[in-house]
DNA sequence: AATAATATTTAGATAAGTCTAAAAAATAAT
DNA sequence: ATTATTTTTTAGACTTATCTAAATATTATT
């Protein structure tokens, strides 16, 4: 079992590596956890006598399979969180990361297993992120973000790229929540921004170019 | 903002001096939370300091208000949560402590109030223990619950537990209203159902556990 | 009232996780 | 290739919460 930090260190380093398959930097982690580099150095220490990392002293960091697998039950816990305090308690996704962020780290496998049932075995999160399953295991779906829809198209919103607070807000506001149908009905070659049609809302919006490649989109089959 | 130690000591100190008023004994709190005196001594001069106790040296410890308000939060939650456990995710009452124990350290009155009304504001868990409510208000149960009754006793329904819509649905269809006489006829060994007979309408009803841990009586004098 | 037994506190140590400041290594620039 | 800059690590200190062992206070016993 590992403690709050470690884990917090780990699904981090997830994050971090995921799209840097040459590993994490010593400064990108603190950065992102907001602490010091010298914690970080400490920390990698510790996570690397434990088989939780590949480190090597000024040669960056990955995650062993181990602290990939344990780094994805982490991310598991916390996206079931999140549904269930969207789906259950009503909460708008923008709300719930921080609550989520305390509830991923209680350990029972028997409770997020129970969670996870009670929620009918969600693929994907409110933000549109894939949940891991026990094993670890998930599916990464090929997302289209609205910006590169074409005229006349219509798609369902399921994702975002950016999960920041005021984003989320943004688009709830405009009603561009996951789920909904929209159709692209313009696209203004000014600022390539889109007049978009939200049909359930009988509403139109107009999307700048930076919210279009934030959305993420399915195609209607 | 209190850290994990302090709110299992405030607990703690909760449950070792509410039938004990003149205060509870270094030993006895180390006893209870299972760790060293000099460890508690370190901590009350810690809680003192807070303004959550009031202690001096040798002569015992007993809750602030402050801190009596802040031991009733965590109680809160952790009978919510062990409520939450058995009722939403079909746990047994044996297995929910070492959850609750967790969970109720989550930080967020927003998180718990959803919760609360989600399992419809329960008064009591089905141990028969108030739950106070987010003024740390609670009525001490003065009622059995069915469950407790043995066969042969007549009773009075006074009241549920779980106050929720589909609860008082339920028992209004089967005639357990507030005020009607009952009376205890069998109790089935194989799922702790019961066979109670209702004198006023002239029917016998089967009662699950799970009704009959939420249905308050008075015994009949 | 003096001593024995018990309870409590203090002193000093340890472990986890963090920090600042200084040293060392790697990288970039001349 | 040497110097400058950036990055990373080390050394030492701090905080929280714990421990053991010794010291002190309280209570009980004679």
């Amino acid at each position: 079992m590992n403690t709050l930090a470690e884990e917090n260190y780990l699904k981090a380093l997830y994050h971090l590596t995921v799209q840097a398959p040459e590993g994490a930097y010593t400064n990108d982690i603190a950065a992102y956890l907001q602490t010091k580099a010298s914690s970080v150095t400490d920390m990698l220490k510790k996570l690397s006598s434990k088989k939780l990392v590949h480190y090597k002293k000024y040669q960056g960091v990955i995650l062993s399979k181990k602290g990939k697998q344990k780094a994805l039950q982490v991310i598991r816990k916390h996206r079931l969180w999140e549904y269930f305090l969207v789906e259950k308690l009503n909460f708008r996704w923008d709300e719930v990361h921080e609550i989520a962020e305390q509830l991923e780290h209680i350990q029972s496998d028997e409770l997020i297993n129970r969670i996870d049932k009670l929620l009918g075995f969600p693929k994907y999160d409110p933000h549109g992120d894939p949940i891991p399953d026990a094993d670890g295991y998930f599916e990464e779906i090929p997302f289209l973000t609205l910006f590169a829809i074409p005229i006349g198209e219509t798609v369902t919103v399921c994702g975002v790229i950016d999960s920041s607070v005021s984003f989320l807000k943004l688009i709830e506001n405009i009603g561009l929540t996951i789920g909904t149908l929209i159709k692209v009905e313009e696209i203004f070659e000014f600022d390539h921004s889109l007049k978009i049609a939200i049909p359930s809302k009988k509403t139109k919006v107009l999307v700048s170019q930076q919210i279009s490649k934030n959305v993420l989109v399915k195609i209607k089959k």
